[in-house]
DNA sequence: ACCGCTGTTCTCCG
DNA sequence: TCGGAGAACAGCGG
């Protein structure tokens, strides 16, 4: 195997792209940490991938084009394994694997609901002390790896829990419910959303496979109200106003403080 | 044609 | 420390 860059692109932004040139033999492993993928190969080289927002590693025969290929690995077979990213806000970080772990990004991530299990008290530890509204703490991946915007949201739908509810005014029940609908939303998105290479939900002419994200001026699938969306920390947020009440329903024992008011759109 | 939006993360302010 | 704003980039739809 060998490996060919884009000199200059921001997806080698974090490492010296003679490293990436370097890597070479066969896979040692391939990890997966959060969001970002570890992988080794057998002249003690590594690389931490991220794919961004629009990155996709493909494989494609000997001399096909690729648009917005950035990085490729040839194969000893002459097929191509290339790293796709329109955007560029993915990344290739190659350095020795010793130094894997602690790149930017990955040596800092916080609980792994794959990798290490989630469990009630662990989805509270990860929390500890937050005050965070809970899908910005969902998203925040120093505290739970690997849930973006789209998954926070359809987590907390799933959960019937307002996305600016604070992390620390969670019932019981309500901790119990996040735990759930993390997993069912994680087994969702490896079971609906991507089966192969080629991870396109938003294809052309495909329905929105989401429950709640993206349907904001839609009738919630559950309820019919409705849905909403909002910019929470620089993102798009959706929620169903129903499902997901901004006051809890059961008595005001664990309110705390009122979110701050909100403009809604949608 | 222009504007605002998009699945992420990082840095720079106050 | 923390949160918010803006930046990095390319494309798409209104």
């Amino acid at each position: 195997m060998r490996t060919e860059a884009e000199a200059g692109v921001r997806t080698f932004r974090d490492c010296d792209l003679g490293i990436f040139k370097a890597l070479k033999g066969s896979l040692t492993g391939i990890e997966r940490k959060g969001k970002y993928l570890m992988v080794r190969f057998s002249n003690k080289l590594g690389f931490v991938g991220h794919l961004g927002m629009t990155g996709k590693f493909l494989k494609r025969a000997p001399g096909e084009e690729v648009k917005w290929s950035r990085a490729r690995f040839i194969l000893d077979s002459g097929e191509v394994i290339h790293f796709q990213d329109m955007r560029m806000f993915g990344r290739i970080d190659a350095v020795p694997v010793t130094e894997l772990e602690g790149r930017p990004g990955v040596a800092k991530l916080g609980l792994d609901p794959l990798a290490d299990g989630l469990s009630v008290d662990r989805l509270q530890a990860a929390f500890h002390g937050s005050n965070q509204e809970i899908k910005v703490a969902l998203m925040n991946q120093e505290r739970i790896a690997g849930l973006g915007n789209i998954h926070a949201a359809e987590a907390l739908f799933r959960a019937k829990i307002h996305p600016e509810r604070s992390a620390a005014t969670l019932s019981p029940p309500e901790w119990k419910a996040l735990v759930k609908a993390i997993e069912a939303t994680i087994a969702f998105a490896l079971d609906v959303e991507g089966d192969g290479e080629e991870i396109e939900y938003v294809e052309e002419g495909a329905p929105n496979p989401f429950l709640i994200y993206g349907r904001a001026g839609t009738p919630c699938r559950k309820c019919k109200t409705i849905v909403k969306s909002f910019t929470q920390a620089g993102r798009t947020t959706h929620f169903c106003p129903t499902c997901q009440p901004k006051e809890r329903k059961t008595d005001g024992d664990q309110m705390r403080k009122r979110p701050r008011a909100r403009r809604y759109r949608g």
